[in-house]
DNA sequence: GTTAATTACGAAAACGTTTGAGTGTTGAAA
DNA sequence: TTTCAACACTCAAACGTTTTCGTAATTAAC
C-alpha cells in the first residue's frame, strides 16, 4: 500500500524546494526548462495528483455542489440528479447527494453537515416534514453564511432564493384539456391533500380547465388521498374509494391522477371492474416515469422535464458561484409541462 | 453576508490563543472553568462550526464514501444507495454519489476525481463499458494508493477486493421452481445476452431448475434479447418475438423474465392476445421494483434485497476504514434472493 | 525559604498546497 | 570596477484545525 505522493516528497527526492515543484508542475517560466522537465517526469512517474482537500482549504471553495432530495427512489428526483450531474461535470463540479427521507430533522442535519465546508452551494427540494412545519431557519442559516441555495419543485414563497419550479397548475390544465378535447366530460381527479403544494396546484389546474370549458365542477369527483409518508399504506383505501365513486357516478369517462402511483391504483380498479382503457375510461397522470411507460396500456402523462429542471438548477447555482456579484437578484425559472400521449387516452 | 467564524477570530476577540479556544470547546480540563464558559458562550452565540476541510487535511481522512453507479434512475441502484446512506450516516460518514452512465470513460474520470482526496473509500458497480472492455486498471490504481474498494452486483473475478453479490443463479432457480410448484410445465425465459453477467447467471438458474425437475429443456423457449444500452429500442422486437413464440408453442403456461422491463413487454403481449394472467399464463420476473408493484396484475418477483446490499457494502467498507489491520483478507458477501409472491403467479 | 507539584494557558508544528517576495548567481552594459 | 537586469530558485505566510511541549504563576510540602 504505497502512500500518496505529495509535493513535499517530490521536493525532497529531487533536492529542490516545494515551491519549485509546485511551479514546475504549473509550467511556470520562473523555473528553468531542465528542472521543469525533470520534475514533471518524476511527478508523472509517481502519478502525482494534487490533494484536493489542501486546495479547498487554500481557495476556500470545494468545487462541489450538494443536492438534498427527499428520496432517490423516485424517478422524478433521479432524473433531476441526472440533469444536475451533467451540467456540474461539464463545469468541473462534483455532486454530493444526500437524502432527507421526507424528514425535517434529517434535512436539517444533512444541510448542516454539508454546509460545514464540504460544498460551495445547495440544490434542494424540501421534505414533507419541512413543508408541514414551515420551519426554514436552516435554509436562512446557510444562506446568511454566504452559501447560495437553489430550490426546486418543492419550494416555499417564504424563502428568498433562486428557484426552479414546475408549472404544475398549467400542466394539470393541459392534461385535463387534453381529456376534454378527446370528448371526455366527467373527469375524476385523484389528488393529494392541499398542504402538498404540487398537489394543490395540480388540483387548481384541474378546476380551471373544467371552468374554462363548458363543464361543471362536481366536488364529488375530486378524491383527496390522505397520504402521510408511506404512500403504499394509503393505496387500498384509495382503491375502494375509486371503486365507490365509479359505481355512484357511472358517467365518469376519464380519470386524472396527480401521480403515477394513484394512476396505477386506478388502473387496478378499472381492470378488476373490466372497464376498458381508454375505450370506456381514459386515464392521464402526472410524472412521466417508469410506471407509465411500462404499464399496459401505457399511460398518457404530463412530463415535467425533470432532467431539464436539474440542468437549470445546476446552471443557476454555478452561475452564482462563479459570479463576483454577490447580490445579483434572485430568479425563479418556470419549467412548463408537456403532455406525452400514449395508449391510455 | 457574514463570514464564517473561525477559531482564530474567536481567539482574537477574546484575547486568548487559538489553542485555548480549541481546547475550551473540547471541554479540556487544561483550561480554567471560567475561560471555558466564556469561550463556549461566545462560540455558541456566533454559531461556530469547525471547518471540515481543515479537519480532513489534518486527519488525512474525509469521512466520506464515494459511490459510483451506472444509473440512478434504476430502482435497484436507488435502493442500494438508500441502504448505503443509512449505514453511512449511522457511522458519521457522508455519501457522495457519482454516475458513470454505463460508460467506461466516465467511470474512470469519476473515480479519479473522487480519489483526489475527496473520499476515503469506494463502493461501486461496474458500468457496461467497463464490463465489456475488461479494463480495470483504474480500480487497481486507487487500490494501490491505499483506498479501499467494495464492488457490488456488477463485479469481476479479476479484481481482488471486497464484494457484495447477489446470488442471481439461485434466485432464478427459486423463481422457476416456484412456477413449477404451481404446476407450470412449459416456461418461457426472457433473458439477456450472455456477456451480461447477471443475465447469464439467471439463465443458468433457469436451466438448472428445469433439469432438476422432470421437465425437459427446450432451447426455443429461451429468448435472448439483443439490448445495447438503450433498452427501450429493443422492446418492439422483443414483443413480436414473444408473440411468435407463444403462437408456435401454445402449451406455454408461464414466463420468467430476468428483469421488469421484459416482464412489462410480456404483459403487453399477453394483454393484447387476451391471455389471462395468471390463469392462462403465469408471470414472474427478477427485480422487485416499482413496475412489478404497480402493474396490474401485480407481478411476482425475485427480490434481490437491494437495500440490504447497500447496507452490507457500506458496512464492509466502514469496517475496513476503521480497522488498523491494513491487509485483512478480502471477503465476498453473497445476498440470497427471495421470491415475493403476488397476483401474477 | 527552597523545591516540587499543580494550574492555566501559549507557542509552534503539522496536514498539502499556492504565491508574492526575497536571494544568490551570472553576464553584460556603463 | 560598479550597476543592473535576468534567471532560477527558495522562503515564508496563509488556509483552519489539533496536539505536543513548554512555561509562568501559584500553591503545597518539607
Amino acid at each position: 500500500m504505497k502512500q500518496k505522493i505529495t509535493l513535499k516528497k517530490i521536493a525532497q527526492e529531487l533536492n529542490v524546494s516545494i515551491s519549485t515543484v509546485s511551479k514546475a508542475l504549473k509550467d511556470s517560466s520562473e523555473i528553468g526548462l531542465e528542472t521543469r522537465k525533470r520534475i514533471k517526469a518524476f511527478a508523472k512517474f509517481y502519478n502525482y495528483r494534487p490533494n484536493n482537500i489542501a486546495l479547498s482549504l487554500k481557495h476556500r471553495k470545494t468545487k462541489t455542489i450538494g443536492v438534498i432530495i427527499p428520496e432517490v427512489v423516485h424517478y422524478f428526483f433521479a432524473q433531476v440528479i441526472d440533469g444536475i450531474e451533467k451540467i456540474a461535470s461539464e463545469n468541473g463540479y462534483n455532486v454530493v447527494v444526500a437524502l432527507s427521507n421526507e424528514s425535517h430533522e434529517k434535512e436539517v442535519i444533512n444541510m448542516e453537515t454539508l454546509a460545514d465546508s464540504l460544498i460551495d452551494g445547495f440544490i434542494l427540494s424540501l421534505s414533507k416534514g419541512t413543508m408541514q412545519s414551515q420551519d426554514f431557519h436552516h435554509i436562512d442559516e446557510v444562506m446568511s453564511q454566504g452559501m447560495p441555495v437553489v430550490l426546486f419543485d418543492r419550494i416555499s414563497d417564504l424563502i428568498n432564493c433562486d428557484k426552479v419550479v414546475v408549472d404544475d397548475s398549467q400542466g394539470a390544465y393541459q392534461a385535463v384539456n387534453h381529456l376534454i378535447s378527446k370528448g371526455r366530460k366527467n373527469i375524476l381527479l385523484l389528488t393529494t391533500q392541499d398542504f402538498i403544494t404540487v398537489g394543490r396546484l395540480r388540483t387548481q389546474g384541474y378546476i380551471k380547465a373544467i371552468h374554462d370549458s363548458d363543464l361543471i365542477l362536481n366536488n364529488d369527483l375530486i378524491i383527496k388521498v390522505i397520504d402521510n409518508k408511506n404512500s403504499n399504506a394509503a393505496l387500498p383505501a384509495l382503491e375502494s374509494q375509486i371503486e365507490k365513486t365509479l359505481t355512484k357516478y357511472p358517467q365518469i369517462d376519464a380519470i386524472f391522477a396527480v401521480n403515477e402511483i394513484y394512476a396505477a391504483a386506478a388502473l387496478r380498479v378499472l381492470r378488476q371492474a373490466c372497464m376498458q382503457v381508454p375505450d370506456k375510461i381514459a386515464l392521464v397522470c402526472f410524472t412521466d416515469g417508469l410506471i407509465s411507460k411500462f404499464s399496459s396500456p401505457t399511460l398518457t402523462t404530463v412530463s415535467q422535464h425533470s432532467e431539464e429542471i436539474g440542468k437549470k438548477a445546476a446552471k443557476i447555482l454555478i452561475d452564482r458561484l462563479s459570479s463576483d456579484d454577490n447580490d445579483a437578484p434572485y430568479k425563479t425559472e418556470i419549467i412548463h409541462c408537456t403532455v406525452v400521449e400514449r395508449e391510455s387516452s
